[in-house]
DNA sequence: TATTGTTATACTCTATAACTATA
DNA sequence: TATAGTTATAGAGTATAACAATA
């Protein structure tokens, strides 16, 4: 007795959702995947995008906006220093913050990074046409901001700055 | 100069991958605040639903179906076994492995794992209506199977059993 | 010897908090 | 004293591999 087929159940069970999870899932380990031949991973490309879209700001502004601990967005500054990808300029005025910019490398970077992003949406959304992707971004673009989504930031690994009380994240797998 | 507002990106660009990937976490942290009044988390679900669907396996079964490793899904059913939900029942004939099973609790857990989805589903799906979320599960349907996506395991996690290259995960944020 | 389940160990990632320098 | 940045430490979660019982 009940031996149901698990096959795709029907509306109303959390179906849908649950391939939401699987699915994003999946793109974020294929974009990560992606990207190690650029010797980077998916938080470096969001930094470098954010450095991008507003150089020169301090590394407790980006660290609040990307919901990130400066204590790891300093890690993650010095990888990219490394790889010679951003710049740290002191502040004339006041020396005790930085301002960050990309160097010419870290922009080239940054046209890298979108080719690898447009590669990888293409190959994910490979089965569906023009007009079923236009719908597609138009259905998660409503959950998006019904969600409050910041447009470019990944949420799940914020939960720092005010006293939100998001409980730890948990393993999740299966 | 290069001063694009950062808003939503036309096609061609990942834009809408990218919003798998924030939804799928979204909802997958949604899904796991949804679960901790039960005393349990998203693998415990999935655990759950894999030993209703099919009663009696091993733990071997399981690991493998599931995509965990042995000794994770060891401590899995040692939490699901101390909340008296599943049972490990000897073989008789090969005393080795045990047969999984659910408790009547287990039963009742099952069902009441089965309504959280079905409500966390519904918020999070809140801004559709029926149509469009038919549109959207045929949709996500087609690329789940390009994907070749196991109905009802989580991915990403898996990367054991076979010689798998699959890169060890990376964080991700942003 | 091979297999199931288990335990022990190590490793990675992330978070907490202590510390330095500027202000 | 307060703030930006940094470093050090500890914790959680996961993987690797050694181990005992059974076949």
């Amino acid at each position: 007795m009940t031996d149901i087929p698990p096959r795709r159940p029907g509306p109303g069970t959390g179906w849908t959702t649950f391939l939401v999870t699987q699915l994003g899932s999946l793109a974020a380990s294929r974009f990560a995947e992606h990207l190690t031949p650029l010797g980077l991973n998916p938080a470096h490309s969001g930094l470098i995008r954010a450095i991008a879209a507003q150089p020169g700001r301090s590394q407790q502004a980006l660290a609040a906006q990307l919901g990130l601990l400066p204590s790891r967005l300093v890690s993650l500054v010095d990888e990219l220093q490394e790889l010679q990808l951003v710049e740290r300029r002191r502040n004339a005025s006041d020396r005790r913050n930085y301002a960050l910019h990309l160097t010419s490398a870290g922009e080239d970077a940054l046209k890298a990074v979108g080719r690898v992003a447009s590669e990888h949406g293409d190959e994910f959304l490979a089965p569906l046409d023009p007009e079923e992707r236009k719908t597609l971004a138009t259905l998660l673009g409503r959950l998006a901001d019904h969600h409050g989504l910041t447009p470019g930031v990944h949420p799940g690994y914020a939960a720092m700055g005010r006293g939100d009380d998001r409980p730890a994240r948990s393993p999740e797998a299966s």
